[in-house]
RNA sequence: GCGCCUGUAGCUCAGGUGGAUAGAGCAACUGCCUUCUAAGCAGUAGGUCGGGGGUUCGAGUCCCUCCAGGCGUACCA
């Protein structure tokens, strides 16, 4: 586990430093001073590969010019046995540091002795890490809106273990309560129309008017038949409630996989009320004198803890509300289960709820104030068809569904576009995506990785194979493709990093998108077959690195990495 | 009304702790396949960083304010 970029940072840092007290001992620089000067990489390579900003945040308290700053210690600069070759001021006083050929080959070798764990870090160090994901309702079909929540928790998951997390993907099934009876109720109506026609039952204003249900209940008929028919209503209902449910909850266990989504666990609503922790902590905030009880509910008193509004947690009709019960699952993640963090990755239609509920987690009685509790909260997805934007309601029915999706585009196409930046408004466009193949991103990076299998093969069937990094002398490695690919390619831990801390699992996405780009544009300026010898082996060596940190990325997205195409 | 998110090239977006001339991809236009995959590369064009103030050596980045869009503000989840 290294950081090749770091670890050059952190050179440059002590380079400076080091210089800095070098020429305050020789008297050219006023000693004693606690500089706190940023070592960052220089958007032009022409600026060097490191820049240290030393020499300017210096100015001020030395008061003296930034490049004399720079220049005094430029004269005691010692650069031997370090990773640069060379060192120069420019601009209002940079320092700017140039890599040698050391570090480039170091890096090639990390990459060849980490293998597929290249790019993992100990950031999380091994912190028990929840990703809630997706939790549809098992009352109908997953939208395309869970699409994006399914790969961006995935992805995000994938990531966090990456950074050092302990990670466990969960999926909560709310099956229980309130929508759940009227799915039951509306299930029921659908199987005695089907039985007796269109007006042996009113269907409920408040039902779920969508096809699939209709279709359910067709399927609850080719398996049982009339058998349902007399039956005592209530009766009735709860067989059709658990059926429905499995049916649908096998459904999207099915439509997950399809997209390479495994959860550690399928977490039933219904297993809080039964162990009575919901019963127990709604008696502990009332206890805690926290609620009241008005027309006939009991609410929690949220705007005591920061919320705009308070909470009902049992309605006047006896049911607990979600609110009640989340608080119970969260309860159970943290104190029962022992998570030390947990993110839950809702649509941007909860953000509200996201608020409201980081309040009641502050509230001291539920033991929960110190535990670390985050949202990733994903813009919404627009779906386009004809040029018109689609509303899509589940209570409707009118939804595109995750599984119509991928009949239009490809898994790894799907994965990789619906890995957008969470902040942003994803637009979804129908019409486009059938023929949208040839210039989707996924495939610039795929065909990378396509094209260097496709290389070593070829060089293999000459003989030729892969040299190991330490039969690879990385200093022949100098054209500026080269040294740029080879740049490209240290990141990665880094990125991982940020991707973790930000939540934003789309930086690898960019990441990957970047590479490619660096290695087409080296593929296309330097011939590997035919070249020298010892420059032969430095470049395959090269190019098969890329391979590798390609596959290892894409792997993190669950894409898949094509060896040809 | 109040709250959260968003606003950078025609479109989709990059631009960590403020740094050098604001960058990619797509679309448009011009070139490049008698040697490793042209699903590629090179180049051209495209910008009042939503508007206006402020902070400082320096602001796309920080603060204030206004404007526009999405979402929320249920005894739905």
């Amino acid at each position: 586990m290294s950081n090749m970029i770091q670890a050059a940072k952190e050179q440059v840092s002590e380079l400076t430093r080091t210089a800095y007290e070098k020429a305050a001992a020789a008297g050219t620089l006023p000693g004693g001073l606690e500089i706190a000067a940023t070592v960052e990489i220089p958007k032009d390579t022409r600026n060097g590969d490191y820049a240290s900003s030393f020499a300017m945040s210096a100015a001020k308290p030395m008061k003296m010019a930034p490049r004399a700053i720079a220049q005094a210690m430029l004269e005691q600069l010692d650069l031997t046995g370090s990773y640069f070759d060379k060192a120069e001021i420019a601009g209002p006083g940079f320092l700017n540091f140039a890599l040698g050929g050391k570090w480039y080959g170091d890096v090639l070798a990390d990459i060849e002795g980490e293998g597929d764990a290249y790019g993992s870090i100990d950031e999380g160090k091994g912190e028990k890490v929840m990703v809630e994901f997706v939790s549809a309702n098992p009352t109908g079909t997953m939208t395309i809106g869970n699409a994006r929540g399914g790969i961006l928790g995935d992805a995000m998951a994938s990531i966090l273990k990456k950074a050092g997390y302990n990670v466990w993907r969960e999926f909560y099934v709310n099956d229980a309560g309130n929508q759940v009876e009227k799915f039951a109720l509306s299930l029921e109506v659908r199987y005695l129309q089907l039985l007796r026609g269109e007006n042996a039952a009113e269907f409920p204003e408040d039902g779920y008017h969508g096809d699939d249900i209709k279709e359910l209940a067709k399927v609850f008929y080719e398996k049982f038949g009339d058998k349902y028919l007399d039956m005592e209503p209530a009766q009735r209902r709860e067989d059709m409630k658990k059926f429905g449910l499995d049916y649908n909850i096998g459904k999207m266990k099915a439509d997950l996989e399809r997209y390479g989504i495994r959860y550690d666990q399928w977490f039933l609503e219904s297993t809080l009320h039964e162990s009575g922790d919901v019963d127990e902590t709604v008696q502990l905030l009332v206890d805690a004198g926290y609620t009241y009880e008005k027309d006939g509910a009991l609410w929690l008193r949220n705007t005591d803890f920061g919320a705009d509004k308070d909470e009902v947690l049992r309605r006047a009709n006896g049911f607990y509300t979600y609110y009640a019960v989340d608080i119970a699952y969260h309860r159970n993640k943290f104190l029962t289960r022992g998570f030390d963090r947990v993110i839950d990755v809702w649509g941007a239609d909860h953000h509200g709820h996201a608020l409201r509920f980081a309040a009641t987690m502050s509230a001291p009685a539920l033991g929960l104030q110190d535990k670390k509790l985050d949202f990733l909260i994903m813009q919404l997805v627009q779906l386009l068809q004809d040029g018109k934007e689609v509303k899509v309601s589940k209570r409707s029915g009118r939804a595109i569904t995750l599984s119509d999706l991928l009949d239009e585009i490809s898994v790894d196409a799907a994965r990789f576009s619906f890995n957008a930046k969470p902040t942003s408004h994803l637009i979804f466009d129908m019409d486009l995506a059938v023929r949208q193949d040839s210039e989707n991103p996924v495939y610039y990076v795929q065909y990378a990785h396509a094209r260097i299998c496709s290389l070593v093969a070829n060089l293999a069937a000459d003989g030729i194979q892969v040299p190991t990094a330490g039969h690879v002398d990385a200093t022949l490695l100098v054209t500026e493709t080269e040294r740029e690919l080879i740049k490209s390619m240290a990141r990665l831990p880094e990125e991982v990093r940020l991707s973790a801390r930000d939540y934003d699992p789309n930086r690898i996405n960019r990441y990957l998108s970047a590479l490619a780009g660096d290695f087409h544009r080296f593929y296309n300026a330097c011939h590997i077959k035919g070249e020298e010898p010892a420059l032969l082996a430095a470049r395959l060596k090269l190019a098969d690195s890329v391979r590798s940190v390609i596959a290892t990325c894409l792997g993190l997205l669950g894409v898949s990495a094509p060896i040809k195409m």
